[in-house]
DNA sequence: ACGTCTAGCGCTCATCTGAGCACTATAGCG
DNA sequence: CGCTATAGTGCTCAGATGAGCGCTAGACGT
């Protein structure tokens, strides 16, 4: 980044860092300085900036998680969020559930710490809201609001009512699950189960959102659990459409336009529009292969926060400047 | 130093850490961040404040050697020095000679860097003038003078006159050793001594320096060479004088005026008065029990450069602030 | 409900700062 | 010896910045 250009003589070193920590540590001004060291301004003004560039100061951040502020901040101007978290690159490689666990921190200290007990929380099915969960230990007494079905992995059988159940125990306010799988084998099962007593109230508690947790799946294998759901001619035709982008079963293409198919019709689940009116969505979405899905969703303008890894970031960030 | 208030939200570090990378780091100006993040240019000054209060972030400096910058603009600016270098503490306690060691480097690296082939180099007795010279391995060519006779002490027999030919060796240039003892029994001698071809010519140089590296010796036992070289009916007569500080055998009071006491008369050394007149004079002083000495020397106007600990280089500093 | 207190915010204005240009000193070269 | 190239320095002026003040909203006791 910064060409360090010469190795600059100690005693200059020393004088530039005198300097350096009267003006960034002490906020003393350029033009006291000068007067100090008997020199002009322009010439503290000079040695502040080559110090700089010769990496002679550098700016550290202390940050209470492991966060990389300049991503951080590059996705959230980017793509215009509210903010975005962007978890520091491990230092060593890390494996899959290795990052879900940090990125479910990440994601369980903003909650915690932003939620008020007049919010009412909505949280998708996916293992890394379920790892978040996990890691809440307190939260303000408000409702927590099952966005959509279960979706029955191997390792995960009811994992979602769990996910909401749990989180409404350490909140202490009401628990709004949906005892019923995300993807339904026909539309008929489909509405049948909607007006279900218990089903119903869940998905009319959706206008009343005001915080949602969900996760992002891009539209390819083992990168989305709907999409490992499905018979191979339901991907494929949905994969024609232009899906890239999967967000509690409801689809987005590479514009971040709303897709809809007939999986719209069989699953149990928020709809497009109630969840774009959720004044804080909270996203998930995590590890390279998602770079595309992550920049098709934050294009749709329903996300407000975005919690992802340093490589999925960049790769995003590459995506959408090459479309400049 | 900053009492850390309280530690801020997560999201409130992320964006303000986010605000401190574009202001530090990519130079922005406060209104453009300010336009960015949608506040006014206040906030971003307030946000950068406690940012900088609360340790968020934090200015480091990446120096060519361990040195603290703080400690050296302070000592700079209170004494009225032309630059100080003070050695950060070590992480863990440190013997003498580690110290020495590392002072010694410093010095080498500023002689070394600093030294032009006009200069005429002076070094005074001492380990630590003895250490630095061991740590160079280039200089321009130009005459290396001693400045004082040789201190016999049990380890270091001869090691004056070693340091300046093992110097004008690495340099090239004219060796002007001083073949003599620094005390000597009585004044006849001394006078004997000093005119003496070698020695006379040696003498004779003094005026010429532009360059002396002498340590700063205590009035106490163990914190001098010279002190410990004398009766105790010397030193004793010597301290009741006032004297707190030895330069080449030369004493100081408390305020930093040159001293002058029967000792004058029976040692082989520059004077007060040629000393003063070297452009740049590099003070080598060390250690806690010898802050009180470097004050008084300091005071006196006639260091250009000092090189110390952070132990001591505090010490002598609140010396300075109680008088204030 | 009412006043009081406090924290947070943005405004004004005097001061400080940066970009760009012009001047000076030094070194290298003819 | 002078000419030129170059780095280093300080000036001007427009734009950025900080200190201090007043405003507002929410918290709290009465």
């Amino acid at each position: 980044m910064s060409a360090r250009r010469r190795p600059l003589s100690l005693s200059d070193s020393v004088q530039a860092a005198s300097i350096a920590h009267r003006f960034y540590v002490r906020g003393e001004s350029k033009l006291e300085i000068a007067e100090a060291f008997g020199l002009s301004r322009f010439k503290i003004a000079r040695i502040l900036d080559t110090a700089r560039e010769t990496g002679l100061v550098r700016v550290e951040f202390d940050l209470p998680a492991p966060i990389d502020p300049a991503l951080c901040d590059e996705l959230r101007s980017a793509y215009g969020l509210e903010r975005a978290l962007v978890l520091e690159r491990a230092k060593h490689r890390e494996t899959r559930p290795e990052l879900r666990r940090r990125i479910g921190a990440l994601a369980a200290q903003l909650l915690a710490e932003t939620a008020t007990k007049d919010d009412v929380i909505g949280l998708s099915w996916a293992r890394s809201v379920n790892v978040m969960t996990e890691q809440i230990d307190a939260l303000p007494r408000c409702p927590i609001v099952q966005l959509c079905g279960v979706q029955a992995g191997m390792d995960m059988r009811d994992r979602s009512v769990e996910t909401v159940s749990r989180l409404a125990r350490v909140s202490g306010g009401e628990a709004y699950p949906i005892f019923a799988p995300l993807v339904l084998p026909d539309r008929r099962t489909t509405e049948t189960l909607r007006r279900q007593p218990g089903i119903a109230e869940t998905f009319g508690q959706f206008r009343n959102l005001t915080k949602a947790v969900v996760s992002i799946g891009a539209w390819q294998e083992n990168e989305s659990t709907v999409y490992d759901s499905l018979s191979p001619a339901e991907r494929d035709a949905i994969s024609k459409r232009g899906a890239k982008a999967e967000v509690a079963a409801r689809l987005f293409d590479a514009d971040g336009n709303a897709l809809s198919t007939g999986l719209a019709h069989h699953v149990l689940a928020i709809s497009h529009e109630e969840l774009r009116q959720v004044p804080e969505v909270i996203a998930l979405g995590y590890t390279r292969p998602k770079a595309e899905a992550i920049d098709a969703v934050l294009r749709s303008g329903m996300v407000s926060t975005l919690i992802t890894d340093a490589d999925a970031a960049r790769d995003a960030l590459e995506i959408a400047a090459n479309r400049t």
